[in-house]
DNA sequence: TATTGCATTATCAAATTGTTAAGCTATGTA
DNA sequence: TACATAGCTTAACAATTTGATAATGCAATA
């Protein structure tokens, strides 16, 4: 997760889309937006944002089955859902909340709320470790795109930093190409099969061959 | 964090605690209660749960102290505190988030929806331990492709991996031909007779002999 | 003894990854 | 604008690993 955080808003609502997207922009997260479900769903995969709010009645798909087709994709497990409705009804929030949802909010809500819900539920994701991380004799500062080797910063180009701190974040973990291509590259841009390898080269020149192995027809991990 | 959450109710109304120690014993959480503030905070630093219900008006200190004081001690930062108050107040919500609360409740509220919040945000710390497998003594760590007898790593190529993971989950099972077929090659997929036999030799080359048995005229199982 | 089922080995095809060089694109610069 | 540059992707081919099969052997059993 950048530091930045992205946030998608689904409604079909305009105005409300206008004023959360103002007041959260103003906050410094990044938003995008989709005006019903099946957008939504598209733009997620799309953009894997951290935080979704969706509105319960939309055209097309409504709001509890974008959020189960969401659940239902691992990609979207750490994906916050918050359903903002003018359904104020005890068993629809609790069926929202069985069905995924990180919270329930109903219109019309201050603006001001919004944010202050939105801040609380992120701090708990934010903890996807501390944007420095150690690994063996690497140092990998994911805010300020650089990784040093026993004090000697090594300059990466984003992808190629991207994927060290991907691999670095679990180490030892092997991961799989494709979960590789999907939180780097995302499904929306499709890359060709020696994209992940040519990657991977310039990384072991830089940083040296032992630091990430192949796990031949599964993937690669960072070694310890 | 174990397996049963931990929950601290603090309130100074003896009725609320007992409405809600029930409901939340009746889902199968471990219940503590603190009739004020600087209880709360003992019993807190005493039982260390998972998520703490906080009461904004009680005797002594307040929530929102309580609250402070709680998110001022690195122990607690990953525990969960949700305020349930009968202040309706924007301010005070807001003022609540800010302070490290990861929800605000309002009383009255109906125990289902209640228990709904809690099971949402225990959902999002529960931690996903390793996926490792331990059978006699072979140690198949699933997310790093790696099996280890008596913990020397033994690297295993991609089919054979997944075979010995297939028998392994369940030791003393008996797979059928057929079953490992279907479980790892897919049906789409015709192999010769031969193949798995040819996967079982290597297996038995790299763990040992007796690590998987035949049974004629059945399959193989993965003996304990 | 003949039969059945599995074990073993060698061999070859297929799948997968490594490596280098070249092309493309966006961005910055004179 | 034209040029330079860095970064990303692809192409092409090499190297390596893996997987499937055939041929043969062995052991238990009818």
């Amino acid at each position: 997760m950048s530091i930045v955080k992205k946030i998608l808003i689904a409604d079909d609502e305009p105005d409300i889309i206008e004023i959360l997207s103002y007041n959260l922009k103003g906050e410094g997260y990044e938003v995008v937006t989709a005006k019903n479900g099946d957008e939504a769903i598209e733009k997620a995969k799309a953009t894997k944002p951290d935080l979704i709010i969706l509105d319960m009645m939309m055209p097309g798909k409504n709001g509890l089955e974008v959020c189960n087709i969401l659940r239902n994709q691992s990609i979207f497990a750490g994906t916050l859902i918050v359903f903002l409705t003018a359904i104020n009804d005890e068993n629809t929030e609790i069926k929202s909340l069985e069905n995924g949802a990180d919270d329930y909010l109903t219109k019309p809500i201050s603006p001001k709320v919004l944010l202050s819900k939105v801040s609380s539920l992120l701090r708990r994701v934010k903890t996807d470790g501390p944007s420095i991380l150690t690994v063996g004799d690497f140092e990998i500062d994911r805010e300020r795109y650089i990784v040093s080797l026993k004090g000697e910063e090594i300059i990466l180009a984003r992808k190629e930093f991207e994927l060290v701190a991907l691999l670095a974040s679990k180490p030892g973990k092997v991961f799989l190409r494709n979960e590789i291509l999907n939180k780097i590259w995302g499904t929306e841009v499709i890359v060709g099969d020696r994209t992940i390898d040519v990657h991977i080269r310039k990384i072991r020149q830089k940083l040296g061959e032992e630091c990430i192995s192949t796990v031949k027809g599964v993937g690669y991990k960072f070694d310890i």
